[in-house]
DNA sequence: ATATTCAACTTAAACGATTAAGTAAAACGG
DNA sequence: CCGTTTTACTTAATCGTTTAAGTTGAATAT
């Protein structure tokens, strides 16, 4: 039914002016008398006139629109639990300053598209990219274009970022563990390929050497982020020691789960024959029993600061400065690391 | 650095041709030399040329984009562990077919705008919908409208649809539970306002009614989806009566963690003593334990297949008959129905 | 040899908007 | 009353493509 599209000039037909009156007071320029732009205003209502975003973005170089690069390897981040509320939330604010949020993909249809060339092809007006291996030319090629782009969780020194405060986390954590009296702490942790897992494992050791705990080389084993299977591994692994620790840190909350399992299979009871934490804060931490003691990452702030800050940067590319920012996420205690 | 963007003028200055040879040799007109063709394409790659989106879509009215409604109350479909799996696959659907994907929203940036006309401002070439209220009068605008629509999980007359087969889903579990001995069997629904719940809660009733199982109507109560504060309420409430039920089946699998942990808090044992059923299939049912019993339904096929029937319609609205799909989920027995 | 077809281009208009520059009439100033 | 400013428009160019409709010289047909 409504396919018509109604352009300005067939407002412009109807109201009797030229196309530029009609653009003009709908823009609500100065040198359009006031009577004039109510009429042209209200005809533009009936017609059901809508812009046309190509044609604006054609003429004005702006497309009101963002570009978001969240590549799992298995899938987009959307599936990702941290990430997809990270983007929930970035996304609203975006919408709430009229941009729109459209994924970024080097498109095997076009073989030899990159990120940069899908960025560019749709005139994003900005690009966040998150959830990605920041390690891909591809990848540094983006962030090194002229196009305004914030990263979430990596940083790049010549490019805005928001982060997660892994450190500061990760810390707070630890000492909680440590207060409870811990000394036995294993650390299952993601490959470092990423910053925020080399920031958390160096925390990791850091602050247990500040606390004068020591961390035997067994202690430190890996599996990727939100594996259940590989954690589950691990922990048996941890669990299966001599001397085995008494708290066990996954990758993140879902991770946990392997670990949990892996734990009751022993026949151990959690937390009271060993503690567990997790790392996200995901609904589901709560939800189960005992809750998990995990760090509860402030999505919401990450994703808001960063569509925030990326329009600051779209709206002033040379003037905004080029800013690192840490949101701080939350200790959750929980129930799952127990007091010695 | 990479901000010049280069244009076909660009390309036939530096070949000494007109724009709209330039234009034919790369959209592989058949009027243009084969050696001019090549050389053309050299220059282009050579110049880093990539065609502007916004001029494209003017010219042809074609943007290869496709909008996505998927709006919770609380968040978008984003965070929502079902759809995000369905929106993924059909992403990966759409851009392997060149189409990039962008949210509809109707900002409150522009006081009246509707999701219709944000689809008419960007010139969608098609639009999904899931997860929304699909009786918000918006929603109707949108695919009454001439832009082809595909609805997942809903069925309008005039639309194509793909549909999760919750009927047949529901159907298997209810079969397996009775096949499991079980003939106390509760329902904890979701509002009745989404032609999902209504099939299922029909489904649920109609099964039963066949294979003679009486259902009392303090069996069948509410909670919303994926909320385990309120499942857990319902679950209590279920657990308390003086003839309680043997099996419940939870609104889905995350709020079936709702009525685990009332189980639990009663010192029920799963499924020893109460046994718990879900609707989904999320990852996480498969990895707690005991296994969650539970329907897991074919993200994939469900995202990928609206996807293929959306751009189907895109390439011949007249032509393309519209079809109701419905995509079979799969029955996981799990461990949290005991063989009685 | 001349008419006709064909291959390989070019010209020019168009898509729907924005905006600098131009213009005509009204308002103002002295 | 005439010159200047102001107001309220219009004209026309432009953004980067696409494509229908020429144009030209060479190949083919008769």
């Amino acid at each position: 039914m409504t396919r018509k599209t109604v352009s300005l000039k067939d407002i412009s037909n109807a109201c009797g002016v030229s196309v530029a009156t009609v653009s003009k007071a709908l823009n609500d320029h100065h040198d359009i008398g006031e009577d004039t732009k109510e009429h042209i205003r209200k005809v533009a209502e009936e017609l059901g006139y809508r812009p046309n975003a190509a044609a604006q973005a054609l003429k004005t170089n702006k497309t009101y629109n963002i570009g978001v690069l969240f590549v799992d390897e298995a899938h987009s981040g959307l599936t990702h639990d941290y990430f997809s509320h990270v983007l929930d939330s970035f996304k609203t604010t975006a919408e709430e300053n009229g941009y729109d949020i459209t994924f970024i993909n080097s498109s095997k249809r076009n073989e030899n598209s990159t990120y940069l060339s899908h960025a560019l092809y749709r005139g994003f007006d900005g690009v966040v990219i998150a959830c990605v291996d920041f390690y891909d030319p591809q990848v540094y090629e983006l962030v090194s274009s002229s196009i305004p782009v914030v990263t979430i969780d990596h940083m790049f020194d010549n490019c805005m970022s928001v982060q997660s405060d892994n450190i500061k986390g990760m810390k707070e954590m630890l000492h909680y563990i440590y207060d409870c009296g811990h000394r036995k702490i294993a650390y299952i942790h993601a490959h470092e390929n990423t910053s925020v897992t080399q920031g958390r494992l160096a925390c990791f050791y850091n602050t247990l050497q500040e606390l004068n705990v020591s961390v035997p080389d067994e202690y430190v084993v890996t599996a990727p982020y939100r594996n259940t299977d590989k954690t589950y591994e691990a922990s048996m692994k941890l669990l299966n020691l001599e001397n085995p620790p008494t708290c066990i840190i996954c990758p993140d909350d879902f991770s946990s789960f392997g670990c949990i399992n892996a734990a009751r299979e022993m026949g151990l009871r959690i937390p009271e024959d060993i503690s567990v934490a997790g790392y996200d804060g995901i609904e589901l931490a709560r939800r189960i029993s005992p809750r998990l003691t995990t760090v509860v990452q402030d999505t919401k702030k990450l994703g808001s600061l960063a569509a925030e800050k990326l329009i600051a940067l779209i709206n002033n590319p040379k003037g905004t400065l080029i800013e690192h920012l840490l949101v701080e996420g939350q200790l959750d205690e929980g129930e799952s690391v127990s007091k010695l």
